[in-house]
DNA sequence: TTTATTTACGAAACCGTTTTCGTTAAATGC
DNA sequence: GCATTTAACGAAAACGGTTTCGTAAATAAA
């Protein structure tokens, strides 16, 4: 099956290039019939438009540019469903990247961005980010930009987040009722913003219950190294003398390393530590206890966020600094959490 | 940050566009020092070449297209790291495609990877697929093509599988020993070759111990509804007259139903229903009670399909067709057909 | 009937690179 | 000293579309 391009295609027909052109683009300047015999010797000669040749002349790619840390995480597998799931009504290609959590992989991944490849940006950021100048040079050369889930905060763009200050409130509070005295916050990042909130509202609902940070309790912990670090100093922090006897864990990540700690030291869910994470792990139910979690809106957020970056590619003068969507989390109840007499 | 081309660039530094290009591309053909003169202009004009004008001369794109069924299975999510791992690399982009195991969604995703969008395509198939021309007319346009998990049977390309005839074989023997005498295979499609070779060594498991089909017992099920239709099947199932006592899930999704459905059906896993499961769920082992998996390599298959490719589409005397690779799952034990006395 | 407008199409410029094919001057071979 | 190679660069032609602008004929307005 050769490739013609459209000049060959015109020749064919004995029009020219032009006419081929707008025909196939549907132009009021082409009359109907024209425009069914291209379209028909095109389909019959199996002609596709070369998309770069396109992208050239027309100055955009139709192609948006989806910037994240990882994709083992379920809340980012949804979040990617969400995303495809507009830009294919679109029309759009959607452009995976990976920062691996690492800050210099963001940086490299956001200047590839910026040349032009993409005519739209969602990210969340990576864990390391503390500085947004990449992001900055990639606004500079007005690419609409859109945070969804983790933010750079005080960046002036698009974001849309979820209630994380009032999940981390809730989630001490939660524990607290049902008796927790120690509860530990398992935060992964003093950087970002989803974390710094929900460390924020758990800290305040402690101080509104009179729960105090002393020497043999710590409240926020960070599991900031690698996988098998975090693992070994979850294991040390559960079975310490002065172990908590309530954790949140701030990620699924974090939350699959405590119930996996607990089970291989033999540590009772929920007697003697009561569990509740920030997840939208769909095997929570049957986990072994089931697992209360506050469970992100992933799908919708990714999907909102997708909407907004159109809207900001489309119409010119859209202002996506304006726009801030909150979409709440749930906190859903299981065992894990379950108060026994 | 005003955006400057290549022409803008050659004026300020008084030299041709040729020149620039070249000394961008690190030519022999240009001095060191006016190399060094143009890398530094290049730097502080900000400069970054734009990628669809290269793409449009060089008649490439530095991306490859990945198709898959969905991205909610962890097995995907995982493919995908494995394959990105490779691609960053190889300095490559990854455009992902989302069939939604829709044959109608592939075929429509295949025909714009056929436009030159992409040097090269990774698909796993949908479900629903059990035609391969949309996929000839691809490899027709010399696009090379891998299958990785699962292929479309007899289409003359590369492949990355792994070993489900034997896994399922091994799945059946699994479950008989350790005392099921009615065990059920559980599929989503009679296309797909990951399930019918699945099916193809559990049903000679069967027949190797003597276990004959009857009118009471249909040893191989097939879910291929919606998600509410599959869960109502499988209560049904599982809580009928002539209920298996042994279950196989093809794949994560209907493992996680059985268990959804024995959870509120309140029937005990593994006295009740011994059940194994084709998945690379990371939470398998904290699961109640934890679920026996044939774990497939994900990553690996990902990571070795994307190697091969991209031998495909840099050696131009590399023939995809030759080559065949069988990553080995690996059968992992756990309480989900623990034998009780 | 004359002028203005609309319709339908084509020629050519343009998008921003890369690459081919000179060309000139310096270096080398003999 | 002359022919030949080599080094370093530039002009211009691709790549394959889209868009602007011009134009001829057909139609409408005067």
């Amino acid at each position: 099956m050769r490739k013609v391009n459209i000049r060959e295609l015109a020749k064919e027909l004995k029009i020219s290039v032009a006419t081929v052109s707008k025909a196939l683009r549907d132009s009021h300047e082409i009359s109907e019939a024209t425009k069914k015999k291209v379209v028909e010797m095109a389909s019959k000669l199996n002609y596709t438009p070369n998309p770069y040749a396109s992208s050239l002349r027309k100055k955009n790619s139709k192609t948006i540019g989806v910037i994240l840390p990882e994709v083992a995480d379920s809340f980012f597998s949804l979040a990617i469903n969400g995303i495809q799931s507009v830009a294919e009504l679109k029309g759009y290609h959607v452009l995976i990247y990976l920062s691996h959590d690492k800050y210099a992989n963001e940086k490299t991944i956001v200047d590839d961005c910026s040349s032009g490849r993409v005519d739209g940006v969602l990210i969340s950021i990576s864990g390391e980010t503390c500085n947004s100048d990449h992001i900055s040079k990639l606004q500079n050369e007005n690419i609409p930009i859109v945070f969804f889930d983790r933010e750079f905060e005080g960046f002036d763009t698009a974001r849309v987040i979820t209630n994380d200050y009032e999940s981390g409130y809730l989630s001490a509070i939660h524990l607290i009722e049902r008796g927790v005295k120690r509860p530990s916050f398992l935060s992964i990042s003093s950087c970002l913003p989803i974390c710094k909130k929900r460390v924020d509202g758990f800290a305040d609902a402690l101080e509104a219950a009179g729960i105090k940070k002393s020497k043999q309790y710590n409240p926020v912990i960070y599991c900031d190294g690698n996988r098998e670090q975090n693992y070994q100093q979850i294991k040390k922090l559960i079975k310490g003398r002065y172990a908590p006897d309530g954790i949140v864990a701030s990620v699924e990540r974090i939350a699959m390393q405590v119930y996996l700690a607990s089970h291989e030291l033999n540590i009772n869910i929920p007697d003697k530590l009561k569990v509740i994470a920030f997840s939208t792990l769909e095997t929570a139910p049957i986990l072994n206890p089931s697992m209360t979690t506050i469970t992100q809106p992933a799908f919708e957020i990714g999907k909102m966020a997708a909407e907004i970056l159109f809207k900001g590619i489309e119409k010119t003068n859209f202002d996506l600094k304006h726009e801030l969507v909150i979409i709440p989390s749930m906190l859903i109840e299981r065992a894990s959490t379950e108060k026994r007499s």
